[in-house]
DNA sequence: AACCCGGGGCG
DNA sequence: CGCCCAGGGTT
């Protein structure tokens, strides 16, 4: 028995996506929104954005009707603004292929636009009490040190989807429960940085732990700089694109102090390429 | 496997 | 100012 469950229950935070009045309210379509975005942005970021979310498109089917600009806009500063392309698209593909109901089998959530390993399972367990690993950032730190007595986790792999299927209990609820405390725990006491471990439940069982908490030499792989980036001028062209919908920006107008004039140039092109953004050959908008 | 993709907040 | 964040898609 792992005392993971045990701690969870007594100290986990109260997040909007836990409380039952969420899932009677808004149901997997919730979950599946909340982990759209949760993917890179912060707890304390996405609260706000996602009840507003929820409460203008309470279902896959009115999301469906959106436009691209209505669903750009009000994904806001998130962050990673494809996601917000991506949530637009899972949605018309849950309308169109499962009569605007969330799928609940992992292989159909896998098919949609945007979901991936992480967000399949946390849909199939978190939304719909299924017995399947979940394993996000957080968890990989926790395997990492508890069972492998690293420092720090190495890049994503499948193996770590096994290793997490047979640290999983047999019953059901309580898989879900112990998905749940593992991302928790890497969240709030199994940090990155300065990790609590006099308050770590596995404290009595951790390799890494047990070994001193030596620094394995396991080098995270670094994000280039976002200062001078395509992304940073990308991000800035869409905050202009979104301060000024429904109008359009003459191309001419859009950054013409931008430091480097030729990334300005791509950083437009890419965003028309990825749909979040549109030119009638004199000006930009946010697609209709 | 490596790289790209936002933006903010904390140590 | 570097690091990190309930990842996923593309090449």
């Amino acid at each position: 028995m792992s005392p993971l469950p045990t701690w969870y229950r007594a100290t986990a935070r109260d997040l909007p996506w836990r409380r039952p009045s969420f899932h009677d309210e808004f149901g997997a379509w919730g979950v599946l929104v909340s982990e759209f975005m949760l993917q890179q942005t912060p707890v304390t970021r996405v609260i706000p954005h996602l009840e507003a979310w929820l409460e203008r498109w309470p279902t896959p089917s009115e999301m469906a009707t959106a436009s691209t600009a209505d669903v750009v806009q009000q994904w806001a500063n998130l962050g990673y603004p494809r996601r917000a392309l991506w949530l637009h698209r899972a949605a018309v593909e849950i309308t169109e292929r499962h009569g605007g109901i969330v799928p609940r089998e992992v292989d159909a959530l896998l098919a949609l636009s945007g979901i991936g390993d992480y967000t399949a399972r946390a849909v199939a367990v978190f939304a719909y009490g299924d017995r399947h690993p979940v394993v996000d950032t957080n968890t990989r730190r926790v395997l990492a040190r508890a069972i492998e007595g690293r420092a720090q986790p190495g890049p994503p792999s499948r193996r770590d989807l096994v290793l997490m299927a047979d640290l999983l209990p047999d019953d059901v609820a309580e898989a879900a429960v112990f998905n749940a405390a593992a991302m928790e725990l890497g969240a709030t006491v199994c940090t990155s940085r300065a990790p609590r471990c006099e308050l770590c439940p596995l404290a009595g069982s951790c390799a890494w732990l047990a070994a001193g908490r030596p620094d394995t030499g396991d080098e995270r792989r670094r994000q280039a700089a976002y200062e001078g980036s395509d992304r940073q001028a990308r991000g800035a062209v869409l905050k202009l694109l979104r301060s000024i919908d429904p109008d359009a920006v003459p191309l001419d107008a859009v950054l013409p102090d931008w430091p480097d004039p030729g990334q300005r140039d791509r950083a437009i092109d890419s965003l028309i390429a990825d749909g979040l953004a549109e030119a009638d050959g004199a000006s930009l908008f946010l697609p209709r």
